[in-house]
RNA sequence: GGUCCUGUAGUCUAAUGGCAGAACAUUUCCUUUACACGGAAAGAGCGAAGGUUCGAUUCCUUCCAGGACCACCA
C-alpha cells in the first residue's frame, strides 16, 4: 500500500453519510417488539424546538447514546424513542422572531397556522441534526408534543387529575410575564441582576416627612399600606397612625411587621398591591384593600390618573420628575439588584390577578422528597437539587398560559351556572373552541357554553414523555415498558422536567415514572456557559462539518456524568486522530492477514499476556459502563489501543506476521483479528462510524451479524491466566520503553541495531518473549549484565 | 442567605490512603514495509492552613478562588 496515502483515504462525510442510510435502510436501531430479549427503555428527551441542534445537545445526547448502545450490544432489546417539544412559549417565540410577526397582533387561528406550517418545513431539518450525530433511537418511534397523539395523552391528564381533585382554578395574583402576556410558574422565573434606582420619596404624616425608599415608584397609586419592623424605635410612634401618599393624595394605614427589614432602605416600606410576594403576604395576612395598578400588558390603568396607559418604565420616570418638581423626592441611589424575569424573554415579572388554572400539590412536598429519593441519581449528588426545589417550593403548580400554540384545555364553563363541563375521554382530543360538550349543563341543564381559551404549559404535556413514548406501542408491550429503565437529561431541568414527570407520574400511577437517572453537564467555552446572548456559541454542525460526527462523540465521551466541560478543539482533533489511528491500525492488520481466522492450537506466549491484558480492559470498561461511568471506558479503550497495542504490541508482532512460522503466524492473526475486533467493540458506542466501517470492510466476512452495533459486548477471553501476568507483560514494555529512550537520546532510529544488556533476573522472566523483544528492539544479542544498549 | 459541585504541568483533563496517567502546546530526535493527520523521547503539576494516619493529592475541619441550582430582591 502507498505510504501517506491515509490523507486521502478516509472521507468521513461520505463514510458517514453512507452508515447513516445503511441504519436507517436496515432498521438497525428499531425497537423489536416481538423480541424476547429484556427490554432497556429510555425516556429520551425531547428537544425543544427552539432553534438548530446546540453543541449542548451534541454533548448530552452523544452521552445518553453511549449508555444505549452498550446496553444494545449488551443484548437488551433498547427502546428509545425519539420526540420533539414543540409546542408552547418557547415555538411561539421562535416563529415570531423568524416570521417577524406578532402572536396578538393576529388571529389565533392564522398564528396557529403559521406555527404548524413552520414547524413542517424545519423539524426535518432538526431531527436530521441528531441523526447526523450518530444517535441511535428508533426513529420511527417518533412523538411531537403538538400532535394530536400528545393532546390527546396531555388532555387525559388534565382530565384524570382533576377527577382525583388535584386541579383547581383560582382567581388569584399569579406570576405574569407582560411581554408574553401570559401567567408562568415558578421554575419559569430566573433572576437578573439589573441597575436600579432607590428612590427615597416623601410620605406626609399629619404634615411632617416620613421618608420611605423604593425601586419601583410607579406603584405609588397602589400603596394601601406602610410596614416598619416591630423592634424598630424609630417608627413606633406612628403606629395606628396614617401615612398621605403623595402625587395622589390619598391615606394609607401605617402598621407593624417583622417582614420589614429595619435596615433596608430607610426601614419603612410601602406597600403595593402585588409589588412582590411579600405585598402579597401582607395583603393577606391583614386583608389589605387590593389596588390593581398594571395591566396585563404591562401599563397603568385608570388608578394612575394621568398616568393611566403609560408603559411601566415610562410612569416611573414621569412620577420621578413630578415627585422632583414637587420636592417630594430627596434622594436618589444607584444600585444593582436582582429581579425575577421571565426564563423566556427575560422581562421582569409582574404579579396580576387572573383567573389560572393550578396542580394543587403543595401539600405533597413530603412525599415528593420520598418519591426522589426512590430514584436511582447518577451522580448521587443530583439528588439535592431536586430535594432543594422541593423544599423552596411556594406556589402550586401553574398550568394555564394565556397563549395559542398549545395543548387546549379541555373543558367549557356553563355559561349560566359556571359549571366546569369535562370533555368526555373518548373524544380525546378536543378543541374546546371549535368542539362542543355532548349534552347539557350537569348541573343545571343549560346548554350554553364558554370554551377555555388558554393553552396548558408546555411542561404540562412533556412531563408526560413516559406515556407518550409508550404508547407508541401495543398495549401488551407498555406493560414492560413502564416504569422506564433510564431518564437521561442535563442537570438545567431537574427543576422543570425531571421534578414534572415525577409528579405527575405519581399522581397518576402511584410509580415513579423511571428507575435510574443519567445526568449530564453542559458545556462551556472558556469557563463560562455558552449562550446566545454573550455570544460564546460553538455551532455542533460547524464542527461535525470539519471533523465529523465521531470525532465530536470522541469529545463528548471525554468529560464523566454530570460534569462541565470545557469546550476546546484539540479535543475533537484527539477524536480524528483516533479515527484516522484505527483505521490504519486495521489496514495493517488486514494487510497480512490472510484466509480463515481460526483458534491456534498453542497460543504465543506474547499473545496470551495480550489477551489477558484485554480481559482486564473488557473487565473494567463493562464496570464502568454498568454504572454508566462511560468516560473510563472509553480512556481505557483509547490507551489499550494506542500505547499497548499500536504502539508496542503491532511493532512485536511484525516479525511473526511477517517472516513467522505457520504457528506463529497462526497465533498472531488470531490474536491480532480478536484484538482488534474487541477494541473496536468497545469503542462502537462511541464512535459508530468509523467502527462500522471498519467492521463492514474487515470483520463482516468472517462474523455474522450485520452490523457492528448487533455484535455482542467483548465477553473475556477463556485463556489461561497466570499471576505474574500482569507484571511480566509490564518488564518487556519497560523493557522496550528503556531501549527506546536509548536510542533517542544517541539520535538513533528506532529501528537502529544494537546489542542489548540486560540483567539476568529480567532475563529469567521474559525467558519464552525473549524473541519477540530482541525482534522489536532489532537487537543482534542480548547479552547477560547491568542494562545497556550498544549501537553496531 | 441556603444547597451543591470543582480547584491537579503553560492549557485542558484522569485516576488514586503508599510510584499522579493522558492530550494539546514547548524542546530534541527518527524519511521505520498501518499511519508524518505518524513514531521515539525530554522538561513541567496536586489552591492554602490545620487535623486523622506509619503514610494524605486522596479522608475530616477551616479558609481562599471559581461555577451551578434555589431563595430574597422596599
Amino acid at each position: 500500500m502507498d505510504k501517506g496515502k491515509s490523507n486521502e483515504d478516509y472521507n468521513f462525510k461520505a463514510v458517514e453519510e453512507k452508515w447513516r442510510k445503511f441504519w436507517e435502510k436496515e432498521g438497525i436501531y428499531k425497537f423489536d417488539s416481538k423480541s424476547r430479549k429484556e427490554i432497556f427503555s429510555i425516556d429520551t428527551p425531547p428537544p425543544t424546538v427552539s432553534g438548530k441542534m446546540h453543541i449542548g445537545h451534541a454533548f448530552s445526547y452523544s452521552q445518553q447514546d453511549f449508555i444505549v448502545r452498550f446496553k444494545r450490544m449488551k443484548g437488551f432489546n433498547v427502546f428509545y424513542p425519539f420526540g420533539t417539544d414543540d409546542n408552547g412559549v418557547p415555538t411561539e417565540r421562535l416563529v415570531e422572531k423568524v416570521k417577524k410577526v406578532r402572536a396578538r397582533d393576529m388571529t389565533r387561528e392564522k398564528f396557529i397556522k403559521l406555527c404548524m406550517d413552520f414547524l413542517k418545513q424545519e423539524l426535518p431539518k432538526l431531527i436530521q441534526d441528531w441523526k447526523n450525530i450518530g444517535i441511535s433511537s428508533d426513529f420511527k418511534l417518533y412523538y411531537s408534543t403538538i400532535s394530536d397523539y400528545a393532546r390527546k395523552i396531555s388532555q387525559w391528564s388534565f382530565l384524570d387529575l382533576y377527577k382525583k381533585g388535584r386541579l383547581e382554578r383560582r382567581d388569584a395574583p399569579s406570576m405574569w410575564c407582560p411581554e408574553c402576556q401570559t401567567g408562568i410558574s415558578q421554575v419559569e422565573a430566573k433572576d437578573k441582576e439589573e441597575e436600579s434606582t432607590f428612590n427615597h420619596i416623601v410620605f406626609k404624616v399629619n404634615g411632617k416627612d416620613i421618608i420611605i425608599a423604593t425601586t419601583r415608584p410607579e406603584l405609588l397609586p397602589a400603596c394601601v399600606a406602610v410596614f416598619y419592623n416591630t423592634i424598630d424605635e424609630n417608627y413606633k410612634k406612628y403606629k395606628g397612625k396614617k401615612a398621605r401618599v403623595p402625587l395622589f393624595n390619598f391615606q394609607v394605614p401605617i402598621m407593624e411587621d417583622e417582614r420589614a427589614d429595619p435596615d433596608k432602605g430607610t426601614g419603612i416600606v410601602m406597600c403595593c398591591t402585588f409589588g412582590d410576594q411579600t405585598d402579597m403576604e401582607w395583603q393577606r395576612a391583614y386583608q389589605l384593600e387590593i389596588k390593581e395598578a398594571i395591566t396585563r400588558d404591562g401599563r397603568m390603568t385608570e388608578l394612575a390618573g394621568k398616568y393611566k396607559g403609560m408603559k411601566i418604565n415610562d410612569a416611573r420616570k414621569a412620577m420621578l420628575d413630578d415627585l422632583k418638581k414637587a420636592g417630594l423626592l430627596v434622594k436618589q441611589e444607584k444600585i444593582k439588584h436582582f429581579v425575577n424575569v421571565h426564563e423566556r424573554c427575560g422581562t421582569e415579572i409582574e404579579f396580576v390577578k387572573s383567573k389560572q388554572w393550578f396542580v394543587r400539590y403543595l401539600d405533597l412536598k413530603k412525599e415528593m422528597l420520598e418519591w426522589g429519593s426512590k430514584l436511582k441519581w447518577h451522580p448521587a449528588y443530583m439528588k439535592y437539587r431536586y430535594d432543594n426545589w422541593v423544599n423552596g417550593l411556594q406556589w402550586d403548580w401553574l398550568i394555564s398560559r394565556q397563549r395559542y400554540f398549545g395543548v387546549p384545555f379541555p373543558i367549557w364553563y356553563c355559561n349560566k351556572c359556571h359549571n366546569v363541563i369535562l370533555a368526555d375521554e373518548k373524544e380525546l382530543p378536543v378543541d374546546p373552541l371549535k368542539d362542543n360538550p355532548k349534552g347539557k349543563c350537569g348541573k343545571c341543564g343549560h346548554n350554553w357554553f364558554e370554551p377555555e381559551k388558554d393553552v396548558l404549559d408546555t411542561w404540562f404535556t412533556s412531563s408526560m414523555t413516559p406515556r407518550l413514548a409508550i404508547e407508541l406501542v401495543s398495549k401488551k408491550l407498555q406493560e414492560k415498558l413502564f416504569p422506564m429503565d433510564l431518564r437521561p437529561q442535563s442537570h438545567d431541568i431537574i427543576t422543570f422536567w425531571l421534578f414534572n414527570t415525577v409528579i405527575k407520574s405519581q399522581l397518576h400511577y402511584k410509580k415513579n415514572p423511571f428507575r435510574d437517572v443519567a445526568v449530564s453537564g453542559f458545556v462551556t467555552l472558556e469557563g463560562e456557559k455558552m449562550s446566545k446572548s454573550k455570544g460564546n456559541i460553538i455551532e455542533p454542525q460547524v464542527v461535525m462539518d470539519k471533523f465529523g460526527a465521531d470525532a465530536l462523540r470522541f469529545w463528548a465521551a471525554g468529560s464523566k456524568l454530570g460534569e462541565d466541560i470545557n469546550y476546546e478543539e484539540k479535543d475533537v482533533v484527539a477524536g480524528k486522530r483516533f479515527v484516522i489511528k484505527i483505521l490504519n491500525a486495521a489496514r495493517f492488520v488486514f494487510m497480512n492477514l490472510k484466509g480463515k481466522i481460526e483458534k491456534p492450537k498453542k497460543l504465543h506466549e506474547l499473545d496470551r499476556l495480550l489477551l489477558a491484558r484485554i480481559n482486564h480492559i473488557i473487565k473494567e470498561a463493562t464496570k464502568s459502563f454498568e454504572s454508566y461511568e462511560y468516560a473510563r471506558c472509553k480512556n481505557d479503550a483509547v490507551n489499550f489501543f494506542w500505547s499497548i497495542f499500536t504502539d508496542n504490541y503491532l511493532e512485536l508482532v511484525k516479525r511473526r506476521v511477517y517472516s513467522g512460522t505457520k504457528e506463529e503466524k497462526e497465533s498472531a492473526f488470531y490474536t491480532l483479528y480478536h484484538s482488534l475486533f474487541t477494541i473496536l467493540k468497545l469503542m462502537a458506542p462511541f464512535t459508530p462510524f468509523i467502527t462500522e466501517e471498519i467492521y463492514h470492510k474487515h470483520f463482516k466476512n468472517h462474523e455474522k451479524e450485520e452490523s457492528i452495533h448487533h455484535c455482542s459486548w467483548p465477553d473475556e477471553f477463556k485463556i489461561k491466566e497466570e499471576k505474574g501476568d500482569e507484571e511480566k507483560f509490564d518488564l518487556l514494555l519497560d523493557v522496550i520503553s528503556k531501549v527506546r529512550h536509548e536510542k533517542s537520546k544517541n539520535k538513533k532510529s528506532v529501528k537502529a541495531e544494537i546489542i542489548l544488556t540486560l540483567e539476568k533476573e529480567k532475563i529469567n522472566k521474559l525467558k519464552d518473549i525473549i524473541q519477540d523483544l530482541k525482534d522489536v528492539v532489532n537487537a543482534k544479542e542480548i547479552k547477560e549484565g547491568d542494562f545497556k544498549v550498544e549501537f553496531v
